[in-house]
DNA sequence: TTGTAAGCGTTATCAT
DNA sequence: ATGATAACGCTTACAA
């Protein structure tokens, strides 16, 4: 194939990169005061301040924020750590949190965690390497390693999508126990005796489950079976488990509560194929409320959890403990809310 | 509400952060040994090793990589712009080079651009301020302005989810041009007449969708109604456009092409929800094949792009021009495939 | 308003 | 095998 363009050698820095000095140089004055054209334009002149812009347009300057950010010890960078990157319900407040957080002039690290949680520290000792401002963290299960160093950075550090009364420092979410109760409660009024759980692959699914299952049984359910699937959630697993709850467990009707949309939009389809109704047969109840839950047919039943508040209060909690005002609340219960729809 | 434990004031560094300095210290050696001790243990002898192992255990001691990075000039940090987190289509292929660059030791800065294409512009040189080592970009239409400073960056640059024979540097992805005809093809060979597009707001989708009418008409097909949605691409928008498709154009029957795979869901649960039948009375096709494609009733017809093989083609393109061994191609095309499965 | 000088915590270079 | 010293490109006093 053609060479289209030149191409540059071996990734080597080849051109010397502009600095502020170059910039000084051009302008006719000092690197200081290129700095402080960027970063205090009153205390500049405004003749300087002029020339100043015109050698940065000229040469193409683009501040170093790695220097910026050594010697002044703020990186305007903060770091977060998310379960998935794929599954919308964490994206999702992610894209809220970055949002905010980017009115404020701070940029995001974002790296997933997946699976295994040993990773995690791993992960954390490489975020805290970027020395960032502030960092964000979804659950509230850490390593006693991961504690300490978080700890010893001496940064704010939000922990959200779960709760706890001993955060490492502040925590925003709510309570997958109450959540689970509560759609324990809300099966056991609609006057169901039978449930069955499909649950993906997730610590905290897992204690909506059990919680779940537990006052259920209590509220003078009859029976819960579980289902768990082996990886995340999705239609397919969905569809899966309901083949397995019918065919293997003999699960025929009653109430089942899946651990997100994803999975009850796949139970639902695979019901429909196998000509199972909607709810009068098997009720069916989601979590998240994702945006297509209301567009099923019939529409689903969902616990809704506002991950837009979530990131903005995320946010909100590092901002003010970065810049420094009032001490925000150490724990935010953004609660969640049954969404009753045609699907239970 | 009591604390729970002691909180840091005001954001401030209190606590003097552990440097290589102090590690030394404690190990008695100097601070340069410590340095190598880190990226070049064969290089120190194993008993000082082991005097500085220890002191970094003792310390908590969390190498500052802005300081590593301003000295050697490699920062270990890959940025990446894409135009949306919480789209699946995205996130998917940034999953993947993550996993890939991160194997490599490096980390991702991740931000979303949206809608406004201008506001790229100002992404681009907040990433760039940064100093990474690579940047990858969606899509290949940049303003001037961006081309010039990642040009004057002098780093790997990768776009990525289109082709272009002019990339900055080098780009990974497939022709939307080429998929819009291939479906075009597909649905002629199918014998249908008329056809109809549903397409979200995106640069990408509105070029498959205009070759795909091109090709479709210029094929012998009789007629192409165009739906565009205002947002993004969802199950909601989807039945929104069969039922203006049905009830405003009068579109009664043929093959639908929809952008996105979560488009063409909507139009299958409207279409079902009003009788009609697919793929006898409409014909469905999707974009994407998105993990539940293949699990809807009936499973969703679409075009393929390997996102998994895209994310890792384009980090490979990355390493190689950042390690410096071979120059990558300037451009790779990883095609598309057209899957077709009960909906057309 | 502008400039000088001293860091920031590493890596690179050159000695020892 | 280890250390001293000079960058790296900024920000933060402090001076002028």
């Amino acid at each position: 194939m053609e060479q289209v363009k030149p191409r540059r050698a071996k990734g080597g820095r080849t051109s010397g990169r502009v600095t502020m000095a170059t910039v000084g140089r051009i302008a006719g004055v000092s690197q200081v005061t290129v700095s402080r054209a960027l970063s205090e334009p009153d205390k500049v002149s405004p003749a300087t301040l002029k020339k100043i812009q015109q050698a940065i347009e000229a040469t193409g300057f683009v501040p170093n924020a790695i220097a910026g950010a050594l010697a002044s010890k703020r990186s305007h960078l903060v770091t977060a750590l998310v379960p998935s990157l794929t599954n919308i319900v964490y994206s999702s407040f992610v894209k809220t949190f970055s949002e905010r957080m980017r009115e404020f002039g701070y940029q995001i690290l974002l790296s997933e965690t997946g699976f295994d949680p040993r990773d995690e520290e791993t992960l954390i000792a490489a975020h805290l390497s970027r020395r960032p401002d502030a960092m964000l963290l979804t659950g509230i299960h850490h390593s006693a390693r991961s504690r300490q160093m978080l700890l010893g950075a001496d940064i704010p550090v939000v922990e959200v999508w779960d709760m706890t009364s001993t955060p490492i420092d502040m925590c925003v979410g709510f309570s997958h126990v109450e959540a689970g109760r509560a759609v324990a409660d809300f099966a056991r009024e609609l006057g169901v005796e039978r449930a069955a759980t499909v649950t993906a692959n997730d610590e905290r699914a897992a204690r909506r489950r059990d919680a779940f299952a537990q006052r259920f049984l209590q509220a003078g359910g009859q029976s819960v079976e579980a289902y768990d699937c082996d990886g995340p959630a999705s239609i397919a697993a969905g569809r899966g488990a309901l083949k397995a709850l019918v065919d293997e467990k003999g699960f025929a009707s009653g109430v089942i509560f899946c651990s997100s949309d994803a999975l009850a939009h796949g139970v639902l389809i695979e019901a429909q194929a196998r000509g199972i109704a909607v709810p009068s047969e098997i009720a069916l109840i989601g979590f998240g409320d994702q945006e297509f839950a209301a567009h099923l047919e019939p529409p689903l039943t969902t616990v809704l959890v506002d991950r837009e508040r979530l990131g903005h209060a995320a946010a909100d909690a590092l901002l003010e403990r970065i810049e420094g005002g009032e001490a925000p609340a150490a724990m935010v219960d953004l609660g969640f809310q049954i969404i009753r729809r045609g699907s239970a």
